[in-house]
DNA sequence: AGTTGACAAACTGACGAAAGTTGTTATCTT
DNA sequence: AAGATAACAACTTTCGTCAGTTTGTCAACT
């Protein structure tokens, strides 16, 4: 199925895209698939060969958005060798990432309730992919870590990511990322030996 | 006026309990003056002497209960002569309070968009007055840090703070309290003569 | 693979009536 | 002086009802 499965993919993205066109435009609250399939010049019959339900449907367009959120974080995390520089990238990629995000920073000053059920603990698809994508980064930068440190520092990230994204932090993306990926590694480095990791 | 401010005190003070054991119960957005009165023992106008309006009354109500968490949490960093021990305890306190809290817990699980405006940002009076603590116990017992750090630090914790209050942690509160005060001062410590600070 | 039209079930918005709440004022009690 | 009671207009919330819209699923058609 490869020229089938390109077509498919493309009518799919087309209704993805116009999903968030019309979430940016007319909120979250105010989104009607009626609007989503005209807005991507197909049928709303269409629309549900491909998607289960409306909330199928926001469902996957968060999960592509946040994708290539994070295609982008990782991309910048990539191009250093040292940890700390990797880090820092990442974040502050994050950062101007989301707060150049329009949709995003339309949901947070028009209808901040509707990104509650995204964002809250670790239901949420945005907190687990932060987590994850921080998590591989840290482990990969610093192979010589206690997994569980890894694993706490990726949620202590998660929760302030997800915090600058709701609340711009009052200095810059790139001093807040400094600040953070200094202290970071600083601090996980530092401690390795007094932690809890077994021999 | 020394019999009378302390029969004043004690009147306010059971209309704030009265408000507080009514929010907890009924809710914020279902709270009214009438049935804190009625709980206090009171008439509805003589509230109105106390407190210039409804929204003063639940601002000054939030003002008493956070400032009741920040003394303990004060009194639990004041124990420990060890920057490290401090932060510990002071993290640890503050998120057992936290999800100890009655009205706290309920009005996360039951109606969050209410506790919005009191945790957003800078504006509302938690983060603040979390940010204002943390930045008092850092300053005061690792003096020779860059203000502009003890800042940042501060900042970070408010905000960790708070997204542990609205979404508990999967560790408990004095696992994720060592791995924050060892990290947080141990980076902070050792990244002092690579920081911007002035010489 | 996509379109059109039709359909019941569910949801949303509007609207007026009823009930409740807020904040103020005046009067009475201790 | 501190509180209780009663009464008040302005405002907000709630309720029941209604029309219009939206959702999700058909079948027939290209």
């Amino acid at each position: 199925m490869p020229a089938s499965a390109d077509a498919t993919r493309s009518a799919r993205d087309r209704l993805l895209d116009a999903a968030v066109d019309v979430a940016t435009t007319n909120g979250l609250t105010k989104l009607s698939v009626g609007d989503v399939a005209k807005r991507a010049g197909l049928s709303r019959q269409t629309l549900y060969k491909h998607f289960a339900s409306k909330e199928d449907l926001v469902a996957q367009a968060v999960l592509r958005e946040t994708g290539a959120m994070v295609e982008q974080v990782v991309v910048a995390a990539d191009a250093h060798e040292d940890p700390e520089d990797s880090l820092e990238a990442a974040i502050a990629t994050m950062l101007r990432v989301a707060r150049a995000h329009p949709l995003l920073d339309r949901l947070i000053t028009t209808e901040p309730e509707a990104l509650l059920p995204l964002l809250v603990g670790d239901r949420g698809p945005v907190p687990g992919a932060v987590r994850a994508v921080g998590e591989s980064v840290l482990a990969q930068r610093l192979p010589d870590l206690d997994p569980a440190d890894v694993h706490r520092a990726a949620d202590v990230l998660g929760r302030l990511l997800v915090s600058y994204a709701v609340a711009a932090p009052d200095e810059s993306p790139e001093v807040v990322a400094a600040f953070l990926a200094r202290t970071l590694t600083a601090g996980l480095t530092s401690s390795a030996d007094a932690s809890t990791s077994p021999r």
